[in-house]
DNA sequence: CTGAAAGCGCTTACAG
DNA sequence: CTGAAAGCGCTTACAG
């Protein structure tokens, strides 16, 4: 392995000032730095990141905890925060929980030994008292503020609005809206209470399904769908907080021989990819995760620089209107 | 940050021989190993990865670089890496190329920069003199061997046969299938080998759609099974060579009319969590992610310590079946 | 503008 | 069984 040594030995110079030449620091001379660039190119040299961090006060690593990585929301979501914070310099580490609050803490710990420069925690277990950081800022997403972790969610509460609106809009009078339930107050919470609220106002009748965790985990909400429908049989008009939920719903009416949109009109959340590959597509209410994640890269920077960070930051939706909520 | 140096003055030890403790390597006595234990727990220490990797000669890192993480079979996969890795005491960092060579050429040089012990590499572009690991060993999954890299892959002759041959079983007199080509053969091809072997054995009319690169970078196979159904007709079995492929199509055929699997039967490959997200099931072909990544594992190890390792594996499928092909 | 030295937090022979 | 020293590959003041 090549290291910084042969290419002061190559240029002729010394290691410091071969360092400062490749960091573009302080003064530098033409010639020297062309000696530098010869050598590195010559020897096809690669400086050691882990050296530079050890070196350095504070590591581009940033430790990415999420619960998983194949529900579409996640996926895009890492995806994005991958792509984006690369962009920036930095180095994400994607770690999986399964949710799970042991593995959580192992992974914190596995921040804490790679001395990251931020974790991005995306946790149903946010309000443990064991989560040490020593010192690592924290930043969740989609998770209310808590112990000092900064919260950037979406503007839950106006996306079940949006959704409500749109499907008594769009004529529905019985309304339903199913929605997971975890261990703790999430965001997610709100996009309910946005749909209360907006058929409460239009006096709509509406009744809520609450699916429990395990469903969520499971990817699978056949269940609570089927329990749902045969509950309440003149809905016509479906918010799903979901798309996942919206996905199988749509399959599980096709198969009792309901129409959508005709029959049940549906809006889905989260506008994921997925939204495209149901007949009928899948109205959903769209969360700006590009800004978001952005969001996160600039508040780690800020705190950095011991700026103030709004602890809570909250980006507006959009609903994005498709076949499975049309006339 | 507390440092091997605050555990060495707690507990009355050199360095040398907390690192000894922790690290169990030669002769340890248990009142010293409690010393060190004890000051562990009251500093709450964690050793600094980074120096660890930096003075051992060789890292826990592996790096992971694939097109993206969206894709159902790329989410599991890396998902599967992720917890087998790091059950074993690596750490992967994830990378995505978009299937671009020179995001691939930029990553495997961070890989490099990052001293990875190994790199699991799923590229289009393998074939590219431009990448230089520098002596790192590169595992591609579902890719072919080319210049000295391991390759893991499924049976995907064996998979296309399978696929074929249920259909026929099933009663199905005129075949097609739905594949992907890129630049470069891929094993993925070696499922319409099986298809056409299958089709041909059996005298079965049957034709082939291939779907260009860009249909499966967007996950939008939409025109594609437009334009394949729309000149052929007659139709009644379809092997689609993925899930996302499938799940589109059913989705098309439902638009159409068209019953699956009354008047067309489809078969998927991946045999991916979608499956069971559409009216009807999938039936898919199963790929054995978790053996295949077991073995990666093991090359690596294996090409550490010296030994050969096959330079290519591949692994047997099975056709899980739903609903899709049913009577 | 450049070099020498100290330091980042570990591990690893080598003595004892 | 343990300590002292050298080294991993960088960066960063400090002189000059």
């Amino acid at each position: 392995m090549v290291t910084i040594k042969d290419i002061a030995n190559k240029s002729g110079l010394a290691v410091g000032t071969v360092s400062r030449i490749m960091n573009n620091r302080g003064y530098i001379s033409e010639k020297s730095k062309k000696k530098v660039e010869d050598a590195m190119k010559e020897l096809n040299y690669q400086p050691n990141l882990m050296a530079q961090n050890l070196s350095k006060t504070s590591s581009n690593l940033i430790g990415v905890i999420v619960p998983n990585i194949e529900h579409p929301y996640f996926s895009t979501l890492v995806s994005e925060i991958e792509s984006q914070y690369r962009a920036k310099g930095f180095q994400t580490i994607v770690m999986i929980s399964y949710e799970d609050e042991n593995n959580e803490k192992e992974l914190i710990i596995e921040c804490r030994k790679n001395r990251v420069f931020g974790i991005i925690l995306c946790s149903e277990n946010i309000f443990s008292e064991n989560f040490e950081t020593n010192g690592i800022p924290v930043i969740s997403i989609e998770r209310f503020h808590v112990n000092g972790i900064t919260s950037i969610i979406c503007d839950n509460f106006q996306g079940g609005k949006l959704a409500t609106l749109h499907l008594i809009n769009q004529g529905c009078k019985n309304l339903l809206c199913i929605c997971g339930k975890g261990k703790i107050d999430m965001p997610a919470d709100e996009r309910v209470k946005g749909f209360n609220e907006v058929a409460l106002n239009n006096n709509v009748n509406h009744s809520v399904q609450i699916a429990t965790y395990k469903f969520y985990q499971s990817m699978d909400y056949e269940k609570i769908i089927k329990n749902a429908l045969t509950k309440n049989k003149d809905i016509d008009g479906i918010f799903c907080t979901s798309d996942v939920q919206a996905m199988q719903l749509i399959s599980y009416l096709s198969r009792e021989k309901i129409l959508v949109p005709k029959d049940i009109k549906i809006v889905g959340y989260d506008d994921t990819f997925v939204c495209k590959w149901s007949n009928p597509n899948i109205t959903s209410i769209k969360q700006p995760i590009k800004k978001m994640v952005k969001a996160s890269i600039e508040s780690f920077i800020a705190f950095k620089n011991g700026e103030n960070i709004d602890q809570t930051q909250v980006f507006p939706v959009e609903l994005v209107a498709r076949e499975s909520s049309a006339l």
